[in-house]
RNA sequence: GGAGAGGUGGGUGAGUGGCUGAAACCAACAGUUUGCUAAACUGUCGUAGGGGGUAACCCUUACCGGGGGUUCGAAUCCCCCCCUCUCCGCCA
């Protein structure tokens, strides 16, 4: 969430950035510079009365010491007195506060300055584009038809024993699975990026602190009996854990990747388009974020769209890069990058990473901090990508390399699959 | 799941009602000494909120797993919850 202190110094600036989304927050953010009026005010006077009730108490104690037992309890009414008035003032401190973060919560990320004006996908703006489109022919076919003709993608099955939007890899199917993950590992590992195989549920804390709750409330598998949710991307687990913890200077860039299998409900999205591979409920992604020093995290983001495209390229697929536009952009990103793989047969570019820097939107919630060179504590940047996410790879992949002798395996991939050709 | 023990600052750990925001030690940081390293010595060393000051900083409040309660006064007493450890049970 965005910092108190921030709107109150950089009311119209802000103001005037969030309008990109398209939507005007002033009414909003007044509220919540004059609820901040109203907290400081009662918590001074909250002050003032607990700092004279902490003075009579030890007066009281003194008292009693020294045998002035009368003087003692002639005392006592006027700290409850003051207890009392000191209640009320906790009370009203607390509803203040409670009000603050609430409409706090309502408002999205400012936009940064290079985010393009927009509202829909039609306004995001091609930064990128790299490879050229394949040339099928007559005979080309989308992946769904594939997966089934060389038995590498079950839908029916997955349907059978979880559901749709569920499916189940086999053979070499699976095998190209594990290949893409264990690339897309080692690819982030050569980068700098530490591995972590993190927990694949969290706690509601956890999905506060990287802002999935309460925004995405209903995009998320709950675990009902004990609380926990199942996590839609491995960015919740692995920023997570620096949630509550302030760094040295010299820790910056903390640098992760992590491999896990993403959840997510997809309430209300399903209708066009979503045919096979392009929508699931389960899907596996690699995944790469860092904490940044707020000095270097424009910076660093270029470098996470350098290594996503590095991994395009090594695939040899037709992808371009697109600048998200203030209307298409996620709720906690300042800035985002989308990566497009060109999916040959389907003749649409489909969406395989989003690369964003959050700036100190979700470091805010989270509590990760760091110690400056002053010595001061600070925010931390927050920035995520995907490198990759698979399904739409696959399709992809699938798709641009069939030949009527199979379907050809990119050559930086084969050292992980063993196959070269996916043959029937 | 059953029984017991316990959760205190970066770590170990003292502290059973006021003198404790918290001893001591370790780690860390700065300095002194030294040809360098080590050692020794000196100092600094939690977080957040509010107020004041250009600033160094000063005043103040809250926080000893979380929440509530008792009391003039709570790390310390009471209640609820969470977590960790040990033993037993179950089990990949």
């Amino acid at each position: 969430m965005l910092l108190v202190n921030q709107l109150r110094e950089n009311r119209d600036q802000i103001i005037a950035a969030l309008t990109k989304r398209n939507k005007d927050f002033t009414a909003q953010i007044d509220e919540i510079i004059a609820l901040d009026e109203t907290r400081r005010k009662t918590q001074n006077d909250l002050d003032n009365n607990l700092a004279e009730a902490n003075k009579l108490s030890k007066e009281i104690g003194d008292m009693f010491k020294s045998g002035k037992k009368d003087e003692a309890e002639a005392a006592k009414p006027k700290v409850a007195t003051l207890k009392e008035a000191a209640k009320a003032l906790e009370a009203t401190l607390q509803q203040t506060e409670e009000a603050q973060k609430q409409l706090l919560y309502t408002i999205p990320n400012a936009p940064h300055t290079s985010v393009p004006q927009g509202k829909t996908a039609e306004d995001n703006v091609e930064v990128h584009i790299w490879g050229q489109m394949p040339n099928l022919g007559e005979q080309k076919k989308p992946h769904w038809e594939l997966i089934e003709e060389y038995d590498l993608i079950d839908f029916e099955l997955g349907t059978k024993i979880a559901g749709a939007g569920f499916p189940v890899y086999k053979g070499q199917g699976a095998r190209l699975q594990r290949a893409l993950i264990n690339f897309f590992l080692d690819e982030a590992t050569k980068a700098g990026y530490r591995e972590i195989q993190p927990p694949h549920l969290v706690n509601e804390a956890s999905g506060y602190g990287t802002g999935q709750l309460p925004d995405k409330e209903g995009q998320m598998y709950h675990v009902g009996v004990d609380d926990l949710y199942l996590i839609p991307t491995a960015e919740v687990p692995l920023t997570n854990l620096y949630r509550d913890v302030i760094l040295k200077e010299e820790q910056l860039p903390v640098k992760m990747t992590g491999y896990t299998p993403c959840f997510r409900r997809e309430a209300g999205s399903w209708g066009a388009h979503v045919r096979g591979l392009n929508r699931l409920h389960q899907f596996d992604k690699v995944e790469i974020v860092q904490l940044a020093h707020p000095d270097q995290s424009y910076t660093i983001l270029e470098d996470m769209v350098e290594h996503v495209k590095g991994i395009l390229q090594k695939l040899e697929l037709h992808y371009r890069v697109i600048r998200l536009c203030g209307g298409d952009m996620g709720f906690t990103s300042a800035l985002t990058y989308d990566f497009e793989a060109w999916s040959g047969a389907q003749e649409r570019w489909l969406e395989v990473s989003s690369t964003s820097n959050f700036e100190n939107f979700q470091a805010n919630r989270l509590k990760c901090r760091f110690k400056n060179s002053d010595g001061k504590t600070q925010l931390v940047h927050t920035l995520n990508g995907s490198a990759l996410a698979l399904p739409r790879i696959v399709a992809s992949l699938l798709e641009n390399n069939q030949t009527p002798e199979g379907i050809r395996i990119p050559a930086a991939l084969v050292p992980y699959t063993g196959f070269d050709m996916i043959r029937k």
